[in-house]
DNA sequence: ACATTGACCTGGGAGC
DNA sequence: TGCTCCCAGGTCAATG
């Protein structure tokens, strides 16, 4: 599922349960997902408890009271669901855990590119965070960051955007949608982009974010948040999955085209 | 160092 | 109804 406005999400909800609360159980499945399960894990956090949850990237992080930190991926398809009574375990159902206060998590990932790991010491924490890019909502992702950051860039704006190391967060929805917002030409190199233009970007980029977090992120295939509502930025979507729709500005048709094996949705006409 | 392609998986929908 | 093919909110390793 998950760009950064799901994993906000989720990570969100997660905070207004697990705080304060204890590891009673765990249930791992028998089919891997895209790493296997952490040496040990089950011994490693059964009576642990939970701290502040927060976010990073995609990243879904879960601090425990002895330093070490569950991280979760999503994947393409993966949901995290809050439950408080038990219900048969199923097909794609790969990680619960157990809390003392009958509330518990579930894993679930049809495809199983998502992963869960444990950091346990500074190495792990560098190993997997240490490559990305800001936050965009933070100060630090701003005009001359970004622009600086691009502007000797062959690599189209679109590609550049869904670096993670650039911009972290960012996947296929939002970066169509703060394109077309900004109206930028997907194919655009990054040497081609002024200040300017970097400026509306980032805007935009910042925008939208805000907006999906406060949506409860977008709802197209898989994402549901952890209490099974559905995403509503799915509403506000102007481009994806709009092809051979009408543009909202131009009242022309969006196009669809292939951008790096991802589908790329666009006004040929409002961007630019 | 960089860009491009394919691989990892399963399920759902389109088209025949 | 059933088959085949193509598609999907992500990343990473293996190419050129």
């Amino acid at each position: 599922m998950p760009e950064l406005p799901e994993v906000e999400t989720i990570t969100r909800a997660l905070k207004k349960v697990l705080v304060g609360e204890t590891v009673k159980e765990l249930y791992l499945g028998n089919k891997q997902l895209r790493f296997p399960y952490p040496k040990n894990f089950t011994k490693k956090i059964i009576g642990e408890s939970f701290t502040v949850p927060f976010r990073r990237a995609k990243y879904c992080i879960l601090p425990l009271s002895n330093e070490n930190k569950i991280v979760m991926h999503l994947g393409m398809s993966g949901q995290i669901r809050i439950l408080n009574e038990k219900v048969k375990i199923e097909k794609h159902d790969h990680v619960i855990i157990y809390l003392n206060n009958g509330i518990y998590i579930k894993y679930t990932d049809p495809r199983r590119f998502g992963f869960i790991k444990l950091i346990e010491n500074k190495k792990d924490e560098i190993n997997l965070f240490n490559a990305l890019g800001p936050e965009p909502m933070s100060k630090f992702f701003n005009a001359k960051y970004f622009y600086d950051k691009i502007n000797n860039k062959n690599k189209t704006i679109k590609d550049i955007l869904m670096d993670q190391t650039i911009v972290a967060g960012l996947g296929n929805i939002y970066v169509n949608e703060c394109l077309f917002l900004s109206k930028t030409s997907p194919f655009k190199p990054g040497s081609k982009i002024t200040f300017k233009n970097s400026e509306t970007i980032v805007y935009c980029i910042k925008l939208i974010i805000k907006k999906a977090i406060l949506k409860g992120g977008t709802s197209i295939r898989d994402h549901i948040q952890p209490d099974g509502k559905l995403g509503y930025f799915k509403n506000n979507l102007k481009v994806y999955g709009k092809d051979k729709k009408n543009c909202n500005f131009c009242d022309q048709k969006i196009k669809l085209i292939k951008q790096s094996n991802r589908s790329t949705y666009f006004c040929e006409f409002c961007q630019k």
